[in-house]
DNA sequence: CTGAAAGCGCTTACAG
DNA sequence: CTGAAAGCGCTTACAG
């Protein structure tokens, strides 16, 4: 049992033939069958396994996707990071994920660390980086982006179709009753975009928009903006950029009292996996994470991008489940709408002693 | 612009120096104050990026950490993948992640071909290879496991005190007033050491054990073993062997009009990020991945493991929110237990146009 | 402090 | 069908 692991000279000397003949054989080529007998046993005898990197050097290719993305821990670009490896793994090509918390500093880090490694393209999740950055960064490495923050050049990429997810969120609120709908908008590009697409939705629909407030796409950014919306009395549901900002919109709603959907009807955008678990179940607008990743992988793999049309759309979904409603009917004889509740408790063990 | 990346040849040209100084150079080497000016310029004016895989090939190291892990959409896993990164980080390494979706061949072949990729170790969440496959698979590399499926070596590991969880679960049910509690058991080797954990803690506080059921780590074997234990109409409590099973256990409970925590009460275990959104917010045993991750990473990192306790404890907190409270009283005036509610509805619209 | 040379483990024309 | 040779981009003794 050697120290260190076999080599194909190794192999070769095993079977009684050069290292020429072995590489064929291990990669297909033509061999004799006598040959390859010999090989496919030694290799077999010494356990031998190529090595990749190696093989990359020479070949100049490594078979290896980077991708960056803001985190793993939120399901929805875990989705797309799995979309991703789905495709390449039909390839025989492997994905590489760092992450870069949304910094644009680490996304240029992440993008040179990938690099050095030899990938032989990148797909970049949400990133911020602008043509120039990106080009220094990325050099001729192709590019893919999914739902690209930063400004768009001819760099190919998917995005979500943001602007129909909204309209048949808004729609729905409509069909359902409800006119005076608020909106808590996300500070990022896709937010900004998906406060267009509400503006002109409720356009649409002929109804002035109720009040809109930006804000991070986050619990707290939520509830924050929901604390502001909440204001107003008159408002009968909330569209919110995010599924993340409606639970804090739910909390800062359960807080003081006001009943979903009775008093407020609530949409997300996103339907993060545990958005069916929320109180109420959420009605949102699904973004397909793993479609989303499979076609950017594509779009890497599938060579030259078209260049007149380097975006790629994707269709989102509503999903209405029961945050929505009807609105309640003016009635002043209706209870009132705030009731405020003891906000929920949360204890945290102090600790757990372990067996000694 | 050339259409090929410089390599070390061009700095040294550029920088008038042989490849050994510029290497050098680059490592932090020896070299004069003149050269290294000379050589940093020309790497700056070529833009040149070291080949990391060509360093490797000969330094025979990668600086890559493989970790294959069950999926990463689950919160649990990305978390323990996350605190990898955080020190390897900290080293300059870098996590080469590979999922295997629970199937042990998925996981023979993560492992191969991150060995063929030639990483310098191996993080292996929930693996459930036996010794000898591992081996066969794994070679040299050294390997750390996070909570091991399969049985035992002496390849070091990270556990969860999966006992001291359970016990604090249990005993802050029995403080509450509970004294028949069930147990929906998970299938896995985890699973079966917190049923073990649960008899003990049941017999410490002489209490006999209410029905146990096992079922699979989901939504969907949560609420089939639900269905079975509440049948039991003794049943005050349920202690479940993880968070997704006990939303499964909580969509079964609301279907029969069980009031949680007012009829039932119900702990879960790993507080994945979505347990305190649930209805009510779920009281479970926090399993710490992150750290579980950071202990592996250091684990792999710290060379020799001590073979007389490779297994390294991790301690779990007890989360207490909503979904336990003290059993009701039983007047046998009080309202009946079951009134059965119509199902949450669920509603996909069927198509979004795009626009044409 | 510096450079020529060997070598990491492979693939790929090029002759035979 | 097969092998000797060159080379992928780097690092590292070894002399100087």
């Amino acid at each position: 049992m050697s120290r260190t692991r076999p080599t194909i000279h190794d192999v070769a000397r095993e079977a009684g033939a050069s290292i020429a003949t072995v590489s064929r054989a291990l990669n297909g080529g033509v061999v004799s069958a006598a040959a390859r007998g010999r090989i496919e046993a030694a290799v077999a005898r010494l356990g031998y396994r190529r090595n990749d990197v190696a093989r990359g050097l020479v070949t100049g290719r490594s078979g290896l996707v980077g991708v960056v993305l803001p985190d793993l821990v939120g399901p929805l670009y875990a989705q797309m990071a799995r979309g991703i490896e789905d495709v390449l793994d039909e390839h025989g090509m492997h994905a590489m994920l760092v992450t870069d918390h949304l910094e644009p500093a680490a996304e240029r880090r992440a993008i040179e660390l990938l690099r050095a490694r030899q990938v032989d393209g990148l797909v970049l999740i949400g990133s911020r980086l602008q043509t120039a950055e990106l080009r220094a960064a990325a050099g001729s490495v192709p590019v893919a982006h999914v739902q690209r923050d930063g400004p768009d050049d001819d760099a190919p990429q998917v995005r979500l179709d943001d602007a129909a997810g909204v309209r048949a969120a808004v729609e729905h609120l409509v069909a359902a009753g409800h006119r005076r709908i608020a909106h808590l908008a996300g500070t990022r590009r896709d937010g900004v975009e998906r406060r267009e697409a509400f503006l002109a939705a409720m356009a649409e629909a002929g109804l002035e928009p109720g009040p809109i407030v930006g804000g991070a796409f986050t619990e707290e950014g939520g509830e924050a903006a929901a604390a502001i919306v909440l204001e107003d009395p008159d408002v009968t549901a909330v569209f919110c950029a995010s599924d993340r900002m409606a639970v804090g919109l739910l909390h800062a709603a359960h807080r003081r009292g006001i009943a979903v959907p009775d008093d407020l009807s609530v949409v997300g955008f996103d339907d993060l996996t545990w958005a069916r678990y929320l109180c109420p179940p959420l009605t949102t607008v699904r973004q397909p994470g793993r479609e989303m990743g499979r076609a950017a992988a594509r779009l890497i793999l599938g060579g030259a991008p078209d260049p007149t049309e380097p975006v790629l759309r994707v269709t989102p979904t509503l999903v209405v489940r029961a945050s929505t409603a009807a609105p309640r009917s003016h009635d002043p004889a209706a209870p009132p709408r705030m009731r405020p509740r003891p906000a929920p408790e949360e204890v945290i063990a102090p600790d757990i002693a372990s067996p000694p």
